[in-house]
DNA sequence: TGAAATGTTGGGGCG
DNA sequence: ACGCCCCAACATTTC
């Protein structure tokens, strides 16, 4: 019998602070990534970054001796498989929360028992554990607040995070790995290509995670508190997300560094991590939240999906400035402000009645960051359907908000440069510019700006009387 | 991690 | 000086 492992890198693309990888130092281990297909197989955006990520971790593993080896197909069949060849035992690889790959975990497991190995995991990705963590009635959260008290006690105790290792080694009997000349198994660019531009954006990889995660510490924690509410601003936020998606950095040392360098926004910097959490926490626990609404009565709510209303949101084209900002923002970088997030879904949802479900396949599809557990829970917390929901009533005026946190049009002006002309006043609400206005700032609606697509009573009142229709509807 | 409608208050213009 | 009206400004309630 070989001492020989498996490590199986999955939402944990990082060789600092791995405890899979630390739980198999010093033997011999075979590092292999699988691409695996299904139903929330990762969107183009995402797979632009999966591509960059796996290359960076390709180059890092074999610097340190042990190639990757990259697969594509069903887990359940190929991991059993390189046990064989290897000899290894003991598959290790982080615990995942997504239905499908606790589904896969689980029957690979199975299979790898029936030939005397197993599939070991470890929390790499996460803070808390889902299923350990519970109400004092022994239910799991429902509520963020709650949740996060508890979670914020855990986390006393936390450990730091582990080093790096220096070298690794290969197992014997290795099959070829990632060669940097071989890419084509690499997750393809989507068609037709819209991420070219991302890379201006983003350094996918460990390395571009740790420097990342360093000058967001020096610029933005600081001031994290007051700015990242603001899409303007210009270290308003961390822009960890996708590396966090990936685990191209773990939320442990997010949360120790952060800790470490103290300061007015660590308290809202740690409670947003917490936020990640809680999202996995309820996927954990409830699965079916990526497709179903988590409140029984809005089964029955009735949308109006419509193709073109549809498109004009997904374009950046609805008339609303700092609706259509956050959607050019996001096709042209993968991905979008958080504020802006919550507007354009709230819009999408509310004012155009759209099923949440189409907001939360476009964003999935289009942003860098895509996580299936955020990106639900946030869509039906938007909607009014989540868990700890927002009350459907609560409807977001995007003159409104667009007015209150880009008071000076500096978002807006930047991803919908044909209004930059605008004076402030009449940023936000170009369709309600006098003409003298819109001829000096060379803007003619419909022709170089839409005019807009609703109108935000008329769309405020047919939501409300959507959201009337299934009051109640519970019962029945 | 709302917005709009409605209600209340108080200063100031005016007869 | 006084009552009346207007209407910000703020508070409350309703969706």
């Amino acid at each position: 019998m070989s001492d020989a492992a498996i490590l199986w890198f999955r939402q944990d693309l990082r060789l600092a602070d791995h405890p899979a990888l630390a739980a198999v130092a010093g033997r011999p281990i075979l590092p292999v990534y699988v691409l695996e297909d299904g139903p929330w197989a990762p969107g183009g955006a995402a797979r632009w970054w999966l591509h960059h990520s796996l290359a960076a971790l390709g180059r890092d593993l074999a610097d340190r001796g042990a190639p990757l080896l990259l697969l594509r197909g069903d887990p359940r069949r190929l991991i059993p498989d390189l046990a064989a060849r290897t000899g290894a035992t003991e598959i290790h690889a982080g615990r995942r929360t997504e239905p499908a790959g606790r589904r896969c975990d689980a029957e690979t497991h199975a299979a790898l028992e029936s030939a005397g190995a197993s599939l070991v995991l470890h929390r790499t990705a996460l803070l808390h554990q889902p299923h350990q963590v519970r109400t004092g009635a022994g239910t799991p959260y429902g509520v963020y607040t709650p949740f996060s008290r508890n979670v914020f006690a855990l986390l006393e105790g936390l450990a730091p995070p582990l080093p790096a290792p220096e070298r690794i080694t290969a197992v014997a009997s290795a099959p070829e790995g990632l060669q940097l000349d071989a890419l084509d198994l690499l997750p393809r660019p989507p068609q037709p290509d819209w991420s070219a531009g991302f890379g201006e954006h983003w350094q996918p990889g460990e390395a571009g995670a740790a420097a990342r995660l360093a000058a967001f510490l020096e610029h933005g924690l600081a001031g994290y508190a007051d700015r990242r509410n603001d899409p303007g601003a210009t270290w308003g936020t961390s822009g960890l997300s996708p590396h966090l998606h990936l685990g191209e950095i773990s939320p442990r040392q997010a949360w120790h560094a952060a800790r470490e360098t103290g300061g007015q926004g660590l308290e809202t910097f740690l409670k947003e991590l917490l936020w990640r959490e809680f999202s996995h926490h309820l996927l954990w626990h409830r699965p079916e939240m990526p497709e179903t609404p988590l409140r029984t009565e809005f089964a029955g709510f009735p949308w109006q999906p419509d193709a073109a209303q549809l498109r004009a949101w997904q374009r950046g084209r609805t008339g609303y400035p700092i609706v259509d900002a956050g959607m050019r923002q996001l096709w042209q970088t993968g991905w979008m402000h958080n504020r802006v997030r919550m507007i354009t879904a709230s819009f999408l949802v509310k004012h155009l009645l759209q099923p949440w479900q189409a907001g939360e396949a476009w964003f999935w599809d289009t942003l860098v960051d895509a996580d299936l557990a955020a990106n639900a829970a946030s869509w039906q917390w938007v909607a009014g359907c989540g868990a700890d929901a927002a009350p459907y009533f609560r409807i977001f005026n995007p003159v409104l908000q667009g007015e209150k946190f880009d008071a000076a049009g500096r978002y807006v002006r930047r991803w919908c440069p044909e209004l930059a002309a605008l004076p402030d006043r009449w940023i936000h609400r170009p369709h309600e510019a006098p003409d003298i206005v819109l001829r000096g700032a060379g803007i003619a609606l419909g022709r170089d700006y839409p005019a807009p697509v609703v109108d935000l009573a008329a769309g405020r009142g047919r939501a409300l009387a959507a959201f009337a229709a299934i009051k109640g509807a519970a019962a029945a």
